[in-house]
DNA sequence: ATGGTAGTTGAACTA
């Protein structure tokens, strides 16, 4: 698979050292003594791949006072630091050029009323990728120098009052696009993508319908039809992809919190669950990549696991929500998800969105 | 069945 970026295994070492010597080092270490006499150019070259590594973390230097019974220590380099003959120099093991990222999915409601929040969202967390719904900012205004001090790049595609989405991300992603291909609902910012480390991230704001009798309802329904055709389209279908926000549908009987009084209603509705399934049902026509799986239920079947509470009836206070905020992804990345998280706790804290963040971890 | 709250923009709209 092309995202896997390929392990770094380049030891500064081979040249200076044989390859016994080599393994010794990462096994059980050698003496800088020995490494002085094994030492197949300038020792003094050697010596100073030797501080490089230390200081960067790649080795560790064991000092154990001449091999008396005194407990061997680990030296921490620092600039003035000195090798001794004795000590031990311990090659640390190449570690798998594997890490966990966390990508982020959360409503804001406002991303400029939400920036305190948020900041303290992100110190806390870490994530690498965040995906924000209803930014309600236009562009010229979008809060991009307050982020880019929090260590995050920011692409976004807002509007006025109302809708807006935002990708926020450690690394800056490539290939942005805003809005459909086809030019669909071009009045309304919904729509956000870009690529990281080779997976494209797809973040959506899909219509909330207001009621199943509402020229909105038709809205979503349309909605949620144009973009399975936008990303079944060729030039998305041919990245692994991830596919978070709201989508202001609750897949499934435990995820509302009355279903037999929700069936048939805006967000738990038929028609709304065809619409999904389309994403979540195999389908032999489409291309592997548009496959897609509603990640959280990979890691966790407990029913009630709302994302979205009712301000107006106090919903959160009162356990009544909805899971409908989610993070879709292609079948090929599966192995790779380390786990799918709701962070309720901020709902409970100062001057919440109606929304919870939504975070799965991956392995890459 | 209604209205409850929050956000934005300036009394009305969306969620």
């Amino acid at each position: 698979m092309t995202l896997l970026a390929s392990p770094t295994n380049s030891s500064p070492y081979p040249e200076m050292l044989g390859q016994d010597q080599l393994l010794l080092l990462q096994e059980e270490g050698i003496s800088v003594r020995e490494l002085r006499n094994g030492c197949l150019g300038s020792f003094r070259n050697l010596v100073e791949k030797i501080f490089n590594s230390w200081s960067i973390g790649e080795l560790s230097v064991v000092r154990n006072w001449g091999r008396s019974q005194v407990e061997a220590q680990t030296v921490i380099y620092e600039n003035s630091a000195c090798l001794l003959p004795d000590d031990i120099i311990l090659l640390k093991k190449e570690v798998e050029a594997v890490s966990s990222y966390k990508v982020v999915t959360w409503n804001v409601n406002s991303v400029r009323s939400r920036m305190n929040v948020l900041l303290q969202w992100l110190e806390t967390h870490q994530p690498e990728v965040v995906c924000l719904q209803e930014t309600k900012v236009e562009d010229s205004m979008f809060p991009a120098w307050e982020l880019e001090q929090a260590g995050y790049h920011s692409c976004w595609y807002g509007q006025k009052t109302y809708n807006g989405v935002a990708i926020l991300s450690r690394q800056p992603l490539t290939d942005i696009r805003k809005g459909f291909e086809n030019g669909y609902d071009s009045e309304n910012a919904r729509l956000i993508s870009g690529i990281w480390k080779g997976i494209r991230i797809i973040n959506v704001y899909v219509p909330q319908g207001q009621n199943t009798e509402s020229e909105k309802f038709v809205y979503k329904l349309e909605f949620l039809k144009q973009l399975f055709l936008e990303i079944t389209s060729g030039t998305y279908s041919d990245l692994p992809m991830i596919m978070v926000g709201d989508f202001n549908v609750a897949l499934d009987s435990g995820d509302v919190n009355d279903p037999e009084a929700m069936m048939g209603h805006v967000s738990y509705h038929p028609r709304e669950h065809e619409r999904m399934n389309a994403f979540l049902n195999p389908n032999p026509s489409k291309s592997e990549q548009t496959q897609l799986h509603d990640i959280f239920r990979c890691f966790d079947s407990r029913e009630h696991q709302f994302t979205w509470w009712d301000f107006r009836t106090r919903g959160f206070e009162r356990g009544e929500g909805m899971r409908i905020d989610h993070i879709l992804a292609s079948s090929s990345l599966l192995t790779l998800m380390k786990s799918c998280t709701i962070d309720s706790h901020v709902r409970g804290g100062e001057k919440p969105s109606d929304h919870a963040p939504v975070i799965c971890e991956i392995e890459i």
